[in-house]
DNA sequence: TAGTAGAAAGGCAACGGTCC
DNA sequence: GGACCGTTGCCTTTCTACTA
């Protein structure tokens, strides 16, 4: 059995348990964008409080964003925890979107090995929160890796505990059809698991990827 | 039931060790 | 001595699991 199919066997697994996510929740990519790096080490419940005010106070596009005080911002996030962090690396990415491209459509237009090298430029944007702009916000094939990822891969020894985002995400795009709607939904999937059953203490006896074995001893 | 401790979907900066 | 790499602490709020 090679690797394809086994990331496949997973996936229906998880589709036919939870069946479509529809990921991301937002009504544009420029609050996928903020909602990418409002939800950094957060669960989302809280960033949709935060998601909430800034769109009470009519600020949750480009424009109103850039002119807006680093302070009064950090105050409108506030739910999503690390709000002074986040206020800074929020101002960081709005002034490179703002500046660089004026626009969410233009940054789609860029190719995307170009397009994540200029994110991971952004101080505060790493990879997690690179590749779910780049698909989540602007459509691109781009498999996103999180911490549910690694620890449901872990735990069915898929791969070793110190395998790194790149690898992770190598096995995905090497092996799977490059295809944005079956990486997003693909993940969102991952995230049910991960939240419902692959816990830290996990769910073993009612998860869906019960029994899912690796095809040898580690694929990474 | 109330109080408390620890974890949580991340990334940065500082520090120490190693190598050239 | 400088470059590079890995490790560790820190940021802050909320929620959950555990304990009394």
């Amino acid at each position: 059995m090679n690797k394809k199919v086994k990331l496949l066997e997973m996936y229906d697994k998880m589709y036919k348990h939870f069946g479509p996510r529809h990921w991301w929740p937002a009504d544009t990519p420029f609050e996928v964008m903020v909602g990418a790096i409002l939800t950094q080490n957060t669960s989302w419940k809280n960033v949709e409080k935060a998601i909430r005010n800034l769109k009470g106070k009519k600020v949750l596009n480009l424009k109103s964003l850039y002119k807006l005080n680093i302070n009064r911002l950090a105050l409108l996030i506030r739910p999503a925890g690390f709000y002074n962090l986040k206020a800074k690396r929020l101002k960081n990415f709005v002034n490179f979107l703002f500046l660089r491209y004026n626009n969410t459509k233009s940054i789609a237009r860029r190719p995307l090995a170009l397009l994540r090298n200029e994110l991971l430029e952004v101080k505060g944007v790493g990879p997690e929160t690179a590749d779910s702009i780049l698909l989540y916000a602007l459509g691109k094939p781009v498999f996103v890796v999180d911490a549910y990822t690694k620890r449901i891969l872990t735990n069915h020894g898929f791969i070793k505990k110190d395998a790194g985002y790149d690898e992770i995400q190598k096995l995905f795009m090497d092996n799977l059809p490059r295809k944005r709607q079956l990486f997003n939904e693909y993940h969102a999937l991952i995230v049910e698991t991960g939240k419902n059953f692959c816990r830290k203490k996990p769910l073993c006896g009612i998860c869906p990827l019960k029994g899912l074995r690796p095809w040898e001893k580690y694929i990474l």
